[in-house]
DNA sequence: CTAGATATATATCTAATAGATATATAAACA
DNA sequence: TGTTTATATATCTATTAGATATATATCTAG
């Protein structure tokens, strides 16, 4: 079973949505789905050339009074079709790696002060990210017209992201009282 | 800033725990960290070769009775200490790749039958590995003596992942429905 | 008792990916 | 005016995922 690149479907996904340059594309990823979706120029660019190759994509260039040339791209019908069938394939596990899980299984080799600061900052990230999507949320609901088909999944897919992190807080606070017992205890 | 491999350390974490083989770690990746972290082969031998050139791991080689060969890892004091300063730096971001996220994102995209098995299957998945935590924790506190100091930390850890994992089963209730509702909709 | 499956153990290879950097122009700014 | 930021593409390397190869030992079902 030969592995397949997740970028090559990415880049599908993202020009369903519309036609974009592979700049676009990095923005898009970092704008729009870096709640679960993350793309490095590398990957997109050299990804792009295959594609073009194997016939899912066509790019034209554009220019716009004196800016400088840009390559816009678009699916193809055969894309939509590869894509059509990828997204009816089963779900494949993402590889787990999580640092923070990771220190904390060694958690008594960290000072406690610094172990708390770990989580202290952990807890900011995952609160502004929540706050990211909460306004999304918003922003969607009133921006996106209700034909778009997308709209429901799009706000049931940034609730995933929401739930997510809301679990990760909660998480935050019982490790967090855990930390500050140790703390107080070795103060006696 | 030169990139650091993350497996470095997850081997010295392992190795800070007890003594390994390189096939005892991934084992030990699939049976006891697989909540969080995960390690190929390729990753452990070849990584292993190189923290032994840097004096951070040392190998002897071992034979029980009629059995092969095999080499038994251990940390050194270096080790020790390259570990301990990795694990006071700030965690670095876990790069999002959430493939499920990724196919709703043009759910409209995917024929409702095909979209309800994804979130079943997705579903059971969360399940099972909520039911392992759960009893791997059961397991850890009756047998665990308490003098272990990485006791609460583990407990903790498998904390996080039983809370996200109920998350995610939580939004998997929300897009079946979703799902289930543009079912019934599509046959009237 | 024996063929096949599973567990132990190490090693290696390739495709995919992350992250950094290089280059160039245009626009914003201070 | 010089500096930073945004637009745009391209490329390179270290890291990682996943597969496969090899060999022995042990378990298991016919």
């Amino acid at each position: 079973m030969s592995r397949k690149s997740k970028t090559r479907y990415s880049i599908l996904v993202m020009l369903s949505i519309e036609p974009m340059s592979g700049y676009d594309m990095k923005q898009f990823t970092k704008e729009v789905i870096s709640n679960f979706w993350s793309e490095s120029y590398g990957q997109i660019y050299t990804t792009l050339k295959t594609l073009i190759e194997e016939g899912l994509v066509t790019g034209k260039e554009i220019e716009e009074g004196k800016k400088p040339y840009k390559t816009v791209y678009e699916i193809t019908s055969k894309g939509s079709r590869v894509l059509g069938e990828w997204l009816c394939e089963p779900i494949s596990r993402q590889v787990p790696r999580d640092e923070l899980s990771l220190k904390f299984f060694v958690g008594p080799l960290i000072p406690l002060e610094v172990s708390l600061q770990h989580i202290l900052a952990h807890k900011e990230q995952q609160k502004k990210q929540l706050d990211k999507l909460k306004k999304a949320i918003n922003r969607m609901e009133e921006e996106v017209p209700e034909e778009v088909p997308h709209k429901a999944y799009w706000i049931t897919g940034s609730r995933l992201g929401i739930l997510v992190r809301e679990a990760r807080l909660k998480w935050c606070d019982e490790m967090e009282s855990l930390i500050r017992g140790k703390i107080s205890k070795s103060k006696n």
